[in-house]
DNA sequence: CGCCTGACGTTGC
DNA sequence: AGCAACGCCAGGC
């Protein structure tokens, strides 16, 4: 991959992301070497926004709260594809979210 | 070129 | 245990 940008970066990291797998910000953020730039990553998404290939539904907080679901089209389409990918969603939030998370880290 | 904002995380009170 | 403030980095105006 080549480092074109944080936002690159970020997107090839979400993109490994497997089905029915969710992953946090800050886990993306530390595998990019900038565990302080979560923030980053999540305004990385909205420009993946762009990319179909960037599911960031897929990608929530450290807390297993879908933060970002208010930036969807609309935002209720985030909880639905999660679900559709046997996530259950529970007040916006990920079920059993630690055992569906998806660690980047064992790809390095 | 400088200030503000932002889908987070951690530490302190 | 709940809330507040700070930090960090990059993009937009």
């Amino acid at each position: 991959m080549k480092n074109e940008g944080f936002f690159e970066s970020v997107y090839e990291i979400v993109k490994q992301i497997p089905r029915g797998k969710v992953c946090t910000y800050g886990i993306i953020a530390e595998v990019l070497g900038q565990k302080s730039g979560a923030r980053m990553v999540g305004y990385a998404m909205n420009a993946a926004h762009d990319l179909p290939d960037v599911p960031a539904h897929r990608v929530v907080n450290r807390n297993g709260l879908l933060t970002g679901r208010h930036h969807f089209n609309p935002p209720e389409k985030m909880q639905e594809m999660l679900e559709n990918e046997g996530i259950k969603i529970t007040k916006h939030q990920v079920q059993n979210f630690k055992s569906k998370l998806w660690n980047p880290t064992e790809l390095y």
